[in-house]
RNA sequence: GCGAGUGUAGCCAAGUGGUUAAGGCAGUGGUUUGUGGUACCACCAUUCGCGGGUUCGAUCCCCGUCAUUCGCCCCA
């Protein structure tokens, strides 16, 4: 009662964890890095109605999701609930596509939906992403599915399996929806109760509907891989045919529909078989009318996103509990005014030669400090009592093999190589 | 938004309608005065998520609320 605690669905990625997230941007940075992709960074709130317009009224996410409130301006502003149309707006605005026809981008951080939280599924959480915007050739697909597949084979996640289906074109759905429609009305009695909502407003929906009598009507449904132009037909077996080139394995999913409406061709998952009900731990797809329908020059583009707490999820199972933290190289205890002086000095000398040094400050007996130091996992333990501070003298104690010794602290700053040298040499052959 | 489960110290937990709420880890202080990893001793929840109710009395029963977990929905 009366502390504050974080907001339901909001999380502290607290020190044990935050290796993790270290990890997982590292390796991103890095992926991307070699890609080619360059890092965009746009703001956390908009106006309500990028996303509205981009995401897509009918969605879920922008009908009951979004964290939307009117500011002191009057405007209506949005979390972000993802960054694609984010990134979008900011290359319109500053017209990224003029300096370069085909431009690779790169993101991470967080977004905000408003949803019940279960594992997996918070109501703020981290994305990174990638688009690619300005090519409509199948390679760029494939490209971007790769660099995703990279990052989270770089991770060392097993047991992920990729799906992929094409939605088409505006006009092959178009074609689609309208025989979906015509098949499913006359067994709408038979769907489930969000199915039928769905019939009208969004009827691609139905295909991916677990309840298990929808299923079984949608079974016999006509597929929209039928209702591709060949156009479409052939930039998907183009996408196909090059993951295949690559080694890349993939499942087609025909039933695959992804929840925002500017998907376009080109849909894809990869799902985790170890993370329960919210399985996917990358979704993305090409959406080639998105960039015309924020207002830029018609651009065609693809890009994912991956969801950061799942990753670590997934990487918590894999490896344990707790992600590895820094230990200490040097430990310094001390006790006495002056001996603390003089650690200071000591501590900081020791870091600006590129040591992790840890200094005991709890001011504790000496017995605890060496208890400390011994746990902190550091080689050497540097002693500063009353005697030394007095005679600017310093005690090294190695703490593997009690080898203690003594010299003046002038004399350890001057040979800080040859100490550097000696940790590196211990670290080794503790392996 | 709907359904079900859970909620005892920093962590893992036992427990009961009735004077002092097990235990383990961690922490703190000791086992002679400035030297560790072991062992031993002591200390460490006026309190059992929060609020209300039933009761002579509730951590244990009831209601509400908040949080969390698992489903649905949705998505990353």
């Amino acid at each position: 009662m009366g502390t504050i605690k974080a907001l339901r669905g909001t999380r502290d990625i607290l020190p044990e964890e935050v290796g993790y997230w270290q990890q997982v941007e590292a390796i991103a940075r890095s992926v991307f890095g070699n890609a080619l992709y360059s890092e965009v960074r746009p703001p956390i709130f908009e106006q309500t109605e990028l996303f509205a317009r981009g995401i897509g009224e009918a969605t879920d996410v922008v009908g009951k999701e979004m964290y939307t409130f009117t500011d002191r301006g009057d405007r209506s502003i949005t979390l972000r609930p993802e960054f694609t149309a984010g990134v979008v707006r900011a290359f319109i605005e500053h017209k990224l596509g003029a300096k370069r026809n085909v431009q690779r981008l790169w993101y991470a951080g967080p977004v905000f939906r408003y949803e019940r939280p279960q594992a997996g599924r918070q109501r703020q959480f981290h994305q990174i992403g990638a688009e690619l915007i300005g090519s409509e050739s199948p390679a760029a697909d494939v490209e971007v599915i790769a660099v995703a597949t990279d990052i989270l084979q770089q991770l060392g996640l097993k047991s992920l399996q990729l799906e992929i289906n094409s939605v088409g074109n505006q006009s092959d759905r178009t074609a689609y929806r309208a025989a979906l429609i015509e098949f499913l009305t006359p067994h709408k009695a038979d769907l489930d109760a969000d199915s039928q909502d769905r019939l009208t407003r969004n009827p691609l929906r139905i295909l991916d509907s677990k309840d298990p009598n929808t299923q079984a009507i949608v079974q016999d449904a006509p597929q929209l891989l039928d209702y591709l132009s060949d156009a479409s037909r052939h930039h998907f077996e183009q996408v196909q045919a090059m993951l295949t080139t690559l080694g890349i394995e993939y499942r087609i999913n025909p039933r695959l529909v992804r929840g925002l409406d500017y998907y376009t061709h080109t849909a894809f998952e990869i799902q985790s078989t170890d993370l329960g009900a919210q399985a996917t731990v990358c979704g993305g797809g090409r959406y080639d009318g998105l960039v015309s329908e924020l207002g830029g020059s018609a651009t065609p583009a693809v890009g994912w996103a991956m969801g950061v707490e799942r990753l670590i999820l997934l990487l918590e199972q894999l490896r344990g509990e707790d992600a590895p933290m820094a230990w200490a190289q040097v430990y310094l205890v001390s006790q006495g005014d002056r001996a603390t002086a003089q650690g200071m000095k000591l501590a900081q000398a020791l870091r600006q030669a590129g040591l992790r040094v840890e200094f005991d400050l709890s001011g504790a007996a000496f017995k605890k400090q060496f208890k400390r130091a011994d746990r902190s996992g550091a080689s050497l333990c540097l002693v500063l009592g009353a005697s030394e501070a007095e005679a600017g003298m310093v005690g090294l104690k190695w703490l593997k093999t009690q080898e203690q010794t003594q010299q003046s602290q002038a004399d350890l700053l001057g040979s800080l190589a040859t100490l550097k040298q000696r940790l590196a040499e211990d670290a080794m052959e503790q392996g």
